[in-house]
DNA sequence: ATTCTATATTTTAATCTTAAAGCAGTTTTT
DNA sequence: AAAAACTGCTTTAAGATTAAAATATAGAAT
């Protein structure tokens, strides 16, 4: 563990002190669970888009999608692509603007369907994410490993029951 | 369950295929785990965010920033409140001037450091805050609720012990 | 006292996000 | 075929977010 990357501070994101920390004991035990959950999710959430930036210089939307269509060689529409990253159209209009000016992604309108749009990885833009993805792997891993497999199984069939009830609850 | 509410996404938000939903056989435990985590996190903080906004005209920030301010009925600094909150101190002065401009919360000029400005809740910002965290707390309390006050413990353990874990890899 | 250093806050530029409105093209109804 | 309804995408306006730079004040060192 290398602690000496000091944290100064100077104007970038400030101490820990996290939400959880700040709880009252007359505070309902779901409460104080939901704002742990929210508190490691953007723990992980932190580590990760920093390091996109500061090793790869790309943002974590942009990775995010790219990993999309890394899955799809074929290529995906925008609206499909709006689907599978569960933003709005207009989210991925932009952040397929910016790759493709990076010329990480290329987009070529659809022969059957002229309002189609179908995005797919440029050959720069697979080689560059398949480094990324290896990378990005080993940090998620790195940051589950306080948790044993056994543990990280009960974590997830947790988390899936919640995700279950949680998605009726919604509508 | 009320599923007379049919979502009709004509502009908002995409379907329902979440991040989990894609992923190769070939993926680690980890990672699966982490877009599992991932996207239950963001299934309840959305609910929670368009309830706050439909049922009480408010984003999740401002409502944030209120709770942070209704604990310490004193007042805090605007670093205190971007320590509490965990984001920049930019991003804390702008939801504090909009607050603000709704007469939600006030300030003043600190009297021993002239540097320091210190916030709170004006009356009607606590009344506001008082009826909106108790539908909030139901809230969570009714997204939890798939899980048992056994399981719910067992979630919030294991998370502890992946939070204490990623801190330290995080420096 | 003056200079250096640290702290508190704001401002700015860039990115991401959503909801809503609008445009273009496709499909269904009549 | 014309009209209506739907689908795919982009644009716009508003808000949130960060990092970095700028400003103002405080405290420490000389």
């Amino acid at each position: 563990m290398d602690r000496s990357r000091v944290k100064l501070t100077v104007a970038g994101k400030a101490g820990q002190a996290d939400a959880e920390t700040r709880l009252t004991d007359g505070d309902h035990q779901a409460l104080r669970l939901w704002l742990r959950m929210l508190a490691c999710t953007n723990l992980i959430e932190g580590v990760v888009r920093e390091r996109l930036k500061t090793e790869f210089a790309i943002t974590l939307p942009r990775f995010d999608l790219m990993a999309q269509l890394q899955r799809c060689p074929a290529g995906l529409s925008m609206s499909e692509l709006s689907q599978r990253l569960m933003v709005t159209g207009g989210n991925v209009t932009g952040i397929v603007a910016a790759l493709e000016a990076e010329g990480l992604i290329a987009r070529e309108p659809d022969a059957a369907d002229r309002r189609v749009n179908r995005v797919r990885l440029t050959e720069a833009g697979r080689t560059s994410f398949e480094r990324m993805a290896e990378a990005h792997e080993e940090w998620i891993i790195d940051l589950y490993a306080g948790l044993s497999a056994e543990e990280q199984a009960d974590l997830s069939k947790l988390l899936g029951r919640l995700k279950a009830h949680a998605s009726n609850v919604r509508n």
